[in-house]
DNA sequence: CGTCGGTCGTAC
DNA sequence: GACGTACGACCGACGT
């Protein structure tokens, strides 16, 4: 990609932004609306154009050269008002101390700067990025020069300009001359306006040509064209813009310098600009203080409106939208409307489906659709929206494949700070914008009444919808900016965040067939056999109680029966968790019947009965929802239903898995990392007895029981596997000696030996963990190897057990942060072989380390060896990524 | 009748 | 108190 300058016209926004808020001052009565929105534009520039090139460009006082060809040039203007005056002086100084180079040039406008600067960056290897009001400026456009008319936020290329003035940039001259400006005082031929020129232009293809032929017009227009042969080339000459003004300065050295900000702070303060001097750490924190524009939110219900906001959003380098629809579930959902917002403080509804008595008359879903389409399916037109996942798998069911899918709020602030509990509009709105938005339920009502959106009345749903938009809008231009000034989150964002939306929504659409006959069957056994256990248990009690309530079983095992208390819960309550009910199940046949219970009726009711109910109708699969913001981590979460936790361990449970199956004719592919999380740790502590184990392939655990345990590999007993197991697992969650005890049922001493013994048979791991818990009581956060970040603020907490509990997590987050990272990678990767290969291979799942894919029967074995092939290489660590892949008939099969 | 905290259990 | 990250079922207290 190519540098880019962008070089702004600051006097020609000076007087829009004058005129556009003319009415705002300060409490001393000063005019301050030429500055503000000279400065808002500018802040907003810098953020979205993302380059250290720049210059703001205003006329210098006093003639020009123009003035001396034509004296009469610019004489009907009339003077600058007072209130804009007053506030130039203000505007440089603002300029000046945001540190963006300036220049005023006397003797020529700041149009013939800009030509002269946009002419030489070509030659400096820059595209130039034209910021101007005045149409004059098109002229310049052509390669690696645009004209953004940033008040409108539009963009104009070559073709651009053609389609807004009818003629090309290079006949933009002929084509001034030929209009005339009235503002400049220049005459132009009489009768003649746009349409005129450019048809004439378009016939004869330039100036001197109609000139030579002007006797063959016609009418009372060729009169005057004849008549103003003269003044002709004057007004070209005038039009044309000077591209070779003798600049002081390289273009190459017109670059952002750092802010000044104490002057900053004393002119806001001045302007009483009360956002932005908070933003400097000035006088308070409150965010309300900003001079909000007034919001316009416009309903669109007829199609020449319709196509004047399709042609606002094709000029628009992005724009934000959002669907509205009847279901929060995607896979259910019906549009209701659709709302965009290319501008902050500006939005559009367009209702489709809003179905109440007396309705008012909408746009049809086809319609609208329709005519957004080449847009929302155009890869090169960037997409901005809050959870853009929903809105692609909406549109999907609705025919329209979203592809651009540019830029998530809601994955900005996640990618920003995970910790931040929820990353929905509503929180990041006010946390962010200190802006309280229209709630769901204001519009939809809650409860038993709460309207489905299709009910909720039009002007109701119209300024929620509106907003939704407007605010994602400007939740982006604060995002965004901060996401940009770290080099690690933004790769994060643009190469594994942002890539993966589609890839979600694709495998959340695809669904995972269950077959719902094989857990009915399981439901009624497992119904009959609790029903038994709780008759048995209600006998050994003495009474009837609530098996499935803790409180009751509290009661009836440490008062009625008076059994020991093993441990508590952090309530003070006698803990009647599985642990303790195994123990005490060695004196009383009572407890052994509540954890067979228990497991039994776990299964029922979270799996068996739930999942079957979750099968769609028209699609007969069951579709989770993956989560992307939910987990601190980085890993994604998964629920309705939560295919990550779907038991594997008992033999009981695994029966769960079997009614996982693929299509007719497919099979199922189970691939997982072989011990990613120790193979990260090896990776990050760089410990050579850690890493030489899996270089050479060993049982990690066996390897390590032989250190701990001083034995031969060969020679490792199961118990001492089992502990070095407890060990590993141990040490990736921050574990204690007391947590590794109880664990292994050993006592606490013994423990610590082994922790001990392990450190110095590792002693990289030992340095790595110390580094850790430095780095984090330093700088409040830990990274994953792809610098996704997680700050840990309670590391500085006042409270013991939560410091330590963040010194654990912190542990543990660059471990199981950068396996998500890893199996996110894994699975762009996986998705963009399939997208090219012919079979018919999709994902359907994933399980944090897993990924399982339903192929084609013909096709598992390549497929299953390209997919280990894919997931081992996504990235090169200090040790060799090991991937398990088997195959079957059902995801308990598979599971190799 | 709905909401929410507490407890427990499943996964990696 | 003591092992990291989730989702979700169920209970039971509490508020409308």
């Amino acid at each position: 990609m190519s540098k880019k300058i962008v070089l702004v016209d600051g006097s020609s926004y000076l007087y829009r932004a004058f005129h556009a808020m003319p009415n705002l001052a300060n409490s001393q009565g000063d005019s301050t609306g030429a500055v503000y929105g000279i400065v808002n534009m500018l802040r907003r520039l810098m953020r979205e154009q993302d380059t250290p090139h720049f210059v703001v460009v205003f006329d210098a006082p006093g003639k020009t050269f123009r003035d001396r060809l034509y004296s009469e040039y610019k004489a009907n203007r009339p003077p600058m008002p007072d209130e804009l005056r007053s506030q130039i002086d203000q505007v440089h100084a603002v300029i000046e101390a945001m540190g963006l180079p300036l220049l005023s040039i006397p003797d020529v406008e700041a149009d013939d700067v800009i030509g002269t600067l946009a002419k030489a960056a070509p030659s400096a290897g820059m595209d130039a990025f034209i910021v101007s009001g005045d149409k004059d400026l098109a002229q310049l456009v052509g390669p690696g020069v645009v004209m953004c008319d940033s008040m409108k936020n539009v963009v104009y290329d070559e073709k651009g300009v053609e389609e807004k003035f009818g003629v090309p940039p290079d006949r933009i001259i002929d084509f001034l001359a030929l209009v005339g400006d009235t503002s400049d005082n220049i005459p132009g031929v009489p009768k003649v306006g746009p349409k005129t020129a450019s048809r004439w232009l378009m016939e004869y293809g330039s100036l001197d040509t109609l000139v030579a032929n002007a006797d063959s017009i016609k009418g009372k227009v060729g009169e005057n064209l004849r008549g103003s042969l003269d003044q002709l080339a004057l007004s070209r000459q005038l039009a044309t813009i000077k591209c070779d003004v003798p600049l002081e300065k390289e273009l190459e050295a017109l670059v952002i310098s750092p802010a000044d900000e104490d002057t900053l702070r004393q002119l806001y303060a001045e302007l009483e600009f009360k956002t932005w001097l908070s933003e400097l750490g000035g006088l308070n924190e409150s965010v309300e203080a900003e001079p909000t524009e007034a919001t316009r939110y416009e309903t669109v219900v007829d199609m020449s409106t319709l196509n004047k906001w399709v042609e606002k959003l094709t000029r628009a380098p992005y724009f934000a939208f959002d669907t509205e629809t009847t279901s929060i579930d995607a896979m259910q959902a019906r549009l209701v409307g659709v709302s965009f917002a290319v501008e902050a403080g500006e939005g559009a509804y367009v209702p489709v489906g809003h179905d109440y008595l007396d309705a008012p008359k909408q746009l049809s879903k086809e319609q609208v659709l329709d005519a957004l389409r080449p847009l929302l399916e155009d890869p090169n037109r960037a997409k901005l929206g809050q959870n853009l996942k929903y809105d692609c798998t909406v549109l999907h069911n609705h025919g329209v494949m979203l592809t651009g899918i540019r830029f998530d709020t809601m994955l900005e602030s996640y990618v920003l700070d995970s910790t931040g509990s929820r990353h929905d509009l509503d929180t990041l709105s006010l946390k962010y914008l200190g802006h309280k938005t229209i709630h769901y339920e204001d519009v939809a009502g809650k409860g038993k009444g709460q309207l489905s959106f299709n009910e909720v009345p039009v002007e109701v749903a119209a300024p929620y919808a509106a907003e939704d938009a407007d605010i994602t809008l400007r939740l982006h231009e604060t995002l965004f900016p901060r996401l940009k000034k770290e080099d690690a989150q933004t790769e994060l964002f643009d190469r594994i965040e942002m890539p993966l939306v589609p890839v979600l929504s694709k495998i959340e659409r695809t669904g995972v067939r269950v077959d719902a006959q094989m857990l009915a069957a399981q439901s009624k056994e497992l119904a009959e056999r609790t029903q038994e256990l709780e008759a048995k248990a209600h006998a050994e009690a003495g009474g009837v109680f609530n098996i499935a309530s803790p409180k009751q079983i509290q009661e009836i095992l440490f008062n009625r029966l008076g059994l020991p208390v093993i441990s508590k819960t952090p309530k003070g309550q006698p803990s009647t968790a599985e642990s303790v009910l195994a123990e005490l199940a060695e004196q009383h046949e009572l407890p052994k019947l509540i954890l067979e219970h228990r497991g039994l009726s776990k299964l029922r009711s979270t799996y068996t009965e739930k999942l079957p109910r979750l099968i769609n109708a028209y699609s007969g699969r069951v579709h989770t929802s993956y989560h992307q913001a939910a987990v601190a981590t980085g890993r994604l979460s998964s629920s309705d239903p939560n295919l990550q936790n779907i038991p594997v361990r008992t033999a009981e449970g695994r029966r769960i898995r079997e009614a996982f199956i693929p299509a007719a004719g497919y099979q199922l592919v189970a691939a997982d990392y072989s011990q990613i999380e120790l193979r990260i740790m090896a990776h990050l502590s760089t410990d050579n007895g850690l890493l030489s184990a899996f270089e050479k392939g060993e049982d990690v655990h066996r390897a390590t029981a032989a250190e701990v345990f001083g034995v031969e590999l060969d020679s490792v007993s199961k118990d001492q596997r089992r502990s070095a197991k407890a060990i590993n697992f141990g040490l990736i969650y921050g574990m204690s000696a007391f947590g590794l005890g109880r664990q292994l049922g050993i006592d606490r001493g013994r423990a610590q030996d082994y922790i001990n013994l392990y450190f110095e048979r590792y002693p990289g791991v030992r340095t790595f963990m110390d580094a850790t818990r430095e780095q984090v009581r330093e700088k409040k956060y830990v990274e994953t190897v792809f610098g996704r970040r997680l700050y840990l603020p309670d590391i500085s907490s006042s409270n013991h057990a939560r410091r330590q509990g963040a010194e654990r997590a912190a542990i543990n987050a660059p471990m199981q942060g950068t396996a998500a990272d890893l199996i996110k990678l894994a699975m762009l990767a996986v998705d963009n072989w399939l997208s090219t290969d012919a079979s018919d291979s999709r994902i359907i799942m994933q399980v944090h380390d897993e990924l399982v894919l339903e192929v084609p029967e013909s096709d598992v074995s390549r497929v299953s060896g390209e997919l280990s092939k894919l997931m081992s290489g996504v990235a090169e660590l200090a040790v060799p990524l090991k991937v398990d892949a088997g195959i079957g008939n059902n995801w308990a099969e598979a599971h190799s």
